[in-house]
RNA sequence: GCAGGGAUGACGGAGUGGUCAAUCGUAUCUGACUGUAAAUCAGACGGCUUAUGCCUACGGGGGUUCAAAUCCCUCUCCCUGCA
């Protein structure tokens, strides 16, 4: 699944992950593609970033337009117009992102829908199976993600874990089962979510616990959920040793540049994260130094340069000027959005880049 | 000319005696955003300021009142009818 070509002395690796819909070179960023597509951007803009793979989410494609449509539709290689690798939440992260909103069994949880009211459930069993009518190429277990809630922290985390892990079996015997023999489809990777908030006993029981269950990749879940960047570096670099060297690492919803490339270079081989993208639509954009810029601000109004002059995004090298997008925001017109959506993508696309051979 | 109605902070628009430096919306300024309920949300927004503090303010001027954006007189401008 995973092949490492090369380690560095920094600590960072870089590999091949095969998929069925082709290998990619890591370490790598996938942009949110959460209803199907990168919010503004057309598969070839967000390809032209330099990204390869893109990450969809399981319940919000369930909910609308539904698994067994897009199914019938081709699948969603066809649906999003995304020939490369897709990888699927499988809506564990939606426990956390819909908390107020949901309730846990050991089952699996049932959601109510904020905006249509509807009653969703979702189960591991459930999640595999629209994941594989999706049509994914990389499948996420179904797991069970906790915020830090300081009250009732130690508890929750420790069910979180448990969920998690109980949850990751059923998730195996279920893709197990249809993606047997019996149903010629060339199986999809399936990762396996590594939950234990900021408890480093937890943390390393997950990562035993998900390594040997042979997932194809081990993905780290429950981080930049609030904790401070000391605290999930601490995480990263305690982990960095016990990971399996033949399995691809993803470390879950992490886009900070800086967060990113610490992670990286402790053994990290993918990422994936809302943050270029919304933040770019807020008018938020990352320079040279992992500033961050509001091109909202009236300091750019008359500022005739590109956002980046370091920066070889499409953005920047058309010669699109800090006061057309600070104007273009202003008049919110959604250009703006996009046009910073696709040089952030870049600059997190960059810092990937320049740890592979 | 006569009869009504109106003039509120950048704009729109509440408020008809004290709890009003004045609801709210827009605009403006700033911040946040991490497996997307997010082209969203939060704060600031008369001046000076650390301020529960002072000053200047609801078209101009004058008055009544302990107290006026709110009542009275007058002037200016705008709108609607009638000549």
């Amino acid at each position: 699944m995973f092949k490492e070509l090369q380690f560095r002395k920094d600590g960072s690796r870089a590999g091949l992950l095969k998929t069925r819909a082709g290998s990619v070179a890591s370490p790598f960023f996938m942009p949110v593609a959460t209803r199907g597509a990168v919010k503004s951007l057309e598969p070839a803009e967000v390809a032209g970033t330099g990204a390869q793979v893109l990450l969809e989410n399981t319940y919000h494609l369930h909910l609308a337009p539904g698994e067994k449509h897009i199914k019938k539709l081709g699948g969603l290689h066809n649906f999003s117009q995304w020939p490369g690798p897709i990888l699927t939440d499988s809506g564990g992260f939606q426990i956390f992102s819909l908390a107020h909103a949901r309730k846990i069994t050991e089952e699996g949880v049932i959601f109510r829908d904020p905006v249509s009211g509807q009653k969703v459930s979702l189960t591991p069993e459930k999640s595999m199976q629209i994941q594989l009518d999706l049509g994914a190429d990389i499948i996420m277990a179904f797991d069970d993600l906790t915020g830090l809630d300081p009250s009732k922290a130690k508890v929750r985390e420790e069910q979180a874990v448990e969920h998690t892990h109980r949850w990751l079996q059923r998730c195996i015997t279920e893709f197990n089962r249809l993606t047997d023999k019996t149903h010629k489809v060339k199986r999809p990777l399936l990762f396996g979510i590594v939950q234990g908030g900021l408890d480093k006993q937890l943390r390393q029981k997950s990562v035993e616990f998900v390594q040997s269950s042979g997932v194809d990749g081990l993905a780290i879940g429950g981080l930049s959920v609030g904790e401070g960047t000391q605290q999930m570096h601490d995480m990263l670099e305690f982990l960095a040793p016990l990971y399996d060297p033949d399995k691809a690492r993803y470390l879950m919803g992490v886009g900070q540049p800086n967060n990113l490339r610490f992670a990286i270079e402790h053994g990290i081989d993918m990422f994936d994260c809302v943050l270029p993208t919304r933040n770019a639509r807020h008018g938020s954009v990352w320079v040279t130094g992992d500033k961050k810029l509001n091109l909202k601000n009236v300091e750019h109004a008359t500022y005739k340069g590109p956002i980046d002059k370091n920066c070889d995004c499409h953005t920047c090298k058309t010669g699109y000027s800090r006061a057309l997008l600070r104007h273009l925001f202003k008049a919110n017109d959604p250009l703006a959005g996009k046009l910073a959506s696709i040089h952030n993508l870049r600059y997190l696309q960059r810092i990937c880049e320049s740890y592979r051979p």
